[in-house]
Parts: C-alpha cells; structure tokens; sequence
DNA sequence: CCAAGAGGGAACTGATCGGTACCATCAGGA
DNA sequence: TCCTGATGGTACCGATCAGTTCCCTCTTGG
C-alpha cells in the first residue's frame, strides 16, 4: 500500500529526534526502529534534512491541532481563555517523554537560523502567537497584538525551565504570570 | 609556561561549543582553532565531554560576575534593582554573535537529565535565582523566592524568543512583563 | 499468469567521529 | 651540560556518519 514506508519512517523519527536530539540519531537509527530499508528510505527522502523539516511541518499541525482542542473545551470565560495555554503546557510537562519543545530544541540545535529547520520552527511559533491573539481581541484586550507575545515569551519560558526542573511546576508559575497580565491590561468598554 | 595550552584549549572549546552547538564541534575543531597538539588535549582531559563541563563551570563564572557587574552599576531603585537583569539581557541580545543561553542550549543538545553537562547548567540557573532573590528580598517584596523564579522563567523566555526572532526586542518586552509583576507585588511595611 | 512497482537486506563508499601511540622539539632547572 | 616535562605533529585505530548501489521478495492489478 503505497506510502507505509513513509509515515512509518515519520513516525520513528518524529518520536527519535525528539527523544533524543536530530544529531544524536542517525539514519540507521531510524531505519532500524521503522523497520524500513535504507533503499526505501533515500526513495523517499533525498536526505536527512528533508526529513527534518518533513517532521516539523507534521509536529507543527498536531501541535496546534492540539492547542486548538484543549482551548475548544477549557471552560474558561472569554477573557481568561488565553490561560488555556498554560492549562495545556500544564500537562505536557507532567507527561514521562516530555523534553521541552521541538521547535525550540530544533533552533538550538540547529544553529544556523537561515536553515530550512529554523525557518519552520520560527514559522511555527509566529502561527502559536496568531492563535493567542485571536483569543486575547475575542477577550477583548485592547493591546492583544502586545500581549500575544508576550504570553508566548511566558510560555518558552516555562518550557524551558520546566526542561531544566524535571517538573511541571513551571507551567503553574507561568501561568501565575500570565493571570496578572491579563487582571491588569486594558479591556474595551466597561470595567468590572 | 605550565597550563598555556589548556587555557587555549579551554578558549576555543568555549567559543566553538556556544556558535556552533556541542555535537557539531569536533577535537579536530578545537585542535586547529587553539593551535593544540592532539596529545596535548587528552593530557589535559579525558575526554570531549570533560571539555565542556569544565566549559560550563567557567562560563557559569563568567555570566555571573557579568551580571553582578550590570546589578552594581544598574541606576536602578532598590525595588527596580531585579530589572537590571533584563537590561543586561538586551545587550547581550543585540551582541552579533549572540545565541542564546550556553546552559539551555547544552541542555537542549545533551538530552540525558543526568549527564554531567545537565548538571551544571541547571546549577547555573539555581544561581542566577538566587541572585535575583536575595536582589527582590532587598528591594522588600515579600514573596521574593517565587518572584525570583518567575523572573528567571522570564529570562529565559526572552533569550529563547530572541534567539527565534533574531532581534533584542524580547528584553524589551520580557522586561515589561517583569515591571507590571514587580508593580503588583507585595512590598513589605508602608505602600506608595 | 505475469509484469510492475514498492519494499527490505546488505554490501559498500568516503568522510568524520573520539581516542591512542609514537616521535621530535623546546624550554627550564639541577 | 644534561635531563625532564610540556608541547605540537602525525599516523593510526575502530566506530559511525550520510548516502549509493544492487538484489531479492512480496503484493497487486491487468
């Protein structure tokens, strides 16, 4: 059937080059855990790289398939719906194989930031702050633009540290942030 | 003249590791860029990854008595002393060989949590905290442990978004978050 | 029933990896 | 003066890297 090769080669490196790093997981690596020839692979694939970008693009829309769904049933009031962000990191944090952000980790280890990685990591978090700013203008915040950004800062933030504690209390800090900046940004129309 | 060629070493593995990322550094690398015999590095260490933990411990040295430079000659209130962090992050981003934290990147790069470059970094960041909490303790906040640590989870957000947006502005806008949460905090005996 | 395409296995390339061994050189102290 | 220790250069080791090539098998559709 067609492709299988393909989404079983995606799949193993999806879940290798997050586990353990691009450069820290060769080819035969890959190969092995697919159970996919070295021929079909190059079929496929004209090299390493494509893969790379390959799994990002995928990572990018579950990712944010993900975020969607978790905001579509936070029963959070319009002008706290934006918390939902840090409710999700919340819980990626807690989860065994959690090893920061893809997309971040993908830029540090890539570093040359005119490479095709870097560009759909950077891609990728410009669409996350796309998303929160939607939210914070539904909410009614007047500077969403502004605050958009900097709730994303907050959670790089908290992923990256929650990298670096092994817990997921960042996401709660993070969060604690997040609620003063929004209790005291401007609304349109009425005060409480 | 003793240990000159560790220190070359150690120079040129510290510069090498930050541009271009660990695992994209060789000996060969080092060797070449430091003028180095290949006998004479593994005098001096065991092996690459003894290399860049010693790496670690002097830049850790380093960051930290260039922050505590930036806090001495910050024109900073007492209470708005912790922002000289951010004020130092924003040279530090618009610096062209900038790219990111050295801690977070090694951390990033060295998946294993219990390898000994893990480590250090995560150390690293525990100093910087407590800078920053004995800095908010003095400025009179009242719950300057959890503020220092929603600082530093700023911090960190700002150098990771820099690093994506190749520009300064996120000191800038991490530093504003940093403002409304000293502004909205607690301050010990009298209020303005 | 057979042809065609997709896939897996393995041998092989040249380059590079981290690390070892050996050797010639050059300094400084006894 | 000579000896010792630090050094730089180079050849080499086995392992692994990304990538190419060839061959055989299996499936599937005509």
């Amino acid at each position: 059937m067609a492709t299988n090769a393909k989404e079983r080669l995606l799949g193993a490196a999806e879940r290798l080059f997050y586990e353990e790093g691009i450069r820290a997981v060769g080819i035969e690596r890959i190969l092995s855990e697919s159970g996919v020839g070295r021929a079909s692979f190059y079929r496929h694939f004209p090299s390493k790289d494509d893969v790379v970008v390959e799994v990002l693009r995928r990572r990018d829309g579950m990712w944010r398939a993900w975020l969607d769904g978790r905001i579509a049933v936070s029963e959070r009031s319009p002008e706290e719906l934006p918390l939902a962000l840090f409710d999700g990191l919340a819980e990626r944090f807690a989860a065994a194989e959690f090893r920061g952000c893809a997309f971040i980790n993908t830029m540090v280890e890539t570093a040359d930031p005119d490479s095709p990685a870097h560009h759909v990591a950077a891609e990728h978090k410009e669409k996350v702050i796309a998303v929160l700013d939607r939210l914070l203008a539904e909410g009614g915040y007047l500077d969403h633009e502004s605050l958009a950004r900097q709730l994303a800062l907050l959670g790089d933030g908290a992923i990256v540290t929650a990298v670096r504690e092994g817990t997921p209390e960042a996401a709660v800090r993070a969060r604690a942030v997040a609620e003063v900046l929004l209790r005291t940004a401007e609304r349109e129309s009425v005060r409480a």
